[in-house]
DNA sequence: CGTATGCTCAAACGATCGTTTGATTTCACT
DNA sequence: AGTGAAATCAAACGATCGTTTGAGCATACG
């Protein structure tokens, strides 16, 4: 039980990897099982079949991204002093910090992947497992937006959405300058897209 | 079916339709085929490799959208009275129409799956058949928002592109209330993306 | 020491993939 | 009617897919 932690840890990290470059199903056990360095019928040894492995794939991200996101609205939601951008803060800088460390770089491209291909199982999945963090999120821009009815703030809400998986899942033209750090180049892009979205979602 | 219909429009139209439900990968050419109501061998023999057929799905509807959006770009580019939102609607007007009439209704989707697919041929195809037109329009962007720098412009065209791709190809949450006539969703849908748009490149 | 248990491995399974083949049908033109 | 190119067809090709199998290896415990 020991070293099957890390052949599934290190599953995992090739999976997630290969998804990102490839997608669900262009990406093959053989040549998952191969870059990961382990044999191939370790993935249903361990996680029973391919569309299991997918899900796990996505648990272990989803998990410490929603509970980053719901710990930074907690310290901002019902405030009144609490911003619009505050809001928004804390549902990207989470997902951004997930693009940059703990390994997860290209976890966000895995997602905006799944927002593309329309199975009806993956999305039924994330939905159950993000849902209830959009929910949270939506309460608090409905707060914080009083004027707007609610078929207009969900117009905006998903049009923002959209812009944000574009953006962080590395859709974008944007690429960092060399002569600007790691850090400096995520501040930048959460400034940027704080920005946008703020007046996106407040215009009048 | 549309019987009257040559097979490699027959083909075409399936594809297109396949593709955006099942993804490249994911709609194979016996389902496409029967879908289509033609023989197996009528995709190699009248396109030559599957990749080829993807191709020139491509190709009969960036042709149409590609015209039609540089048509409306030229009538207001230039002008001093055009606004933003005008330049908006000449982008955004033509691919809402195509999502509803001339058959193309799924296109937009397979454009985003496009997208969401980092296959490099494919996304060089899409950079010749899209690139002058992107050009363009962001030509004209500059010039209505000369306080921006060329940086910050490009940032902000990158996020109005994703909000648009991820609406404009069905992601979104939003969908046309039965009492709603088709007609009518739509202008509610482009003025939507319009004032979205303008207020996140405008934004001080 | 013997053995039970968790894990890895090479090999094979049936299914499905894109593509090719060669025969047959369709059809415009002499 | 006769002919030849274009189009369609059933069938098969080799490759690759996800999954299963059963033997072999490791380690912990009585």
């Amino acid at each position: 039980m020991n070293s099957s932690a890390s052949t599934k840890e290190r599953i995992l990290t090739a999976a997630e990897a290969l998804f990102a470059q490839r997608g669900f199903e262009g990406a093959s056990l053989r040549q998952l099982t191969a870059a990961a360095g382990v044999n191939l019928a370790a993935v249903n040894y361990h996680f029973g079949s391919k569309d299991n492995l997918v899900e796990e794939v996505f648990k272990r991200r989803l998990d410490q991204l929603n509970a980053r996101r719901l710990a930074a609205l907690k310290q901002v939601s019902g405030q009144p002093e609490t911003t619009l951008e505050d809001v928004l803060a804390a549902f990207i800088r989470p997902a951004l910090d997930l693009s940059h460390d703990g390994g997860g770089g290209l976890f966000m491209r895995v997602l905006a992947r799944a927002f593309a291909e329309h199975d009806d199982s993956l999305r039924k999945f994330l939905s159950d497992n993000y849902g209830h963090v959009m929910r949270q999120f939506t309460a608090e821009f409905a707060r914080l937006l009083p004027q707007l009815t609610k078929e207009e703030l969900y117009w905006r809400i998903d049009l923002v959405t959209g812009a944000l998986t574009h953006a962080m899942s590395g859709f974008g033209i944007i690429q960092r300058k060399s002569d600007v750090s790691e850090v400096t180049h995520r501040e930048q892009t959460a400034a940027h897209l704080i920005r946008f979205a703020a007046a996106g979602l407040s215009h009048p």
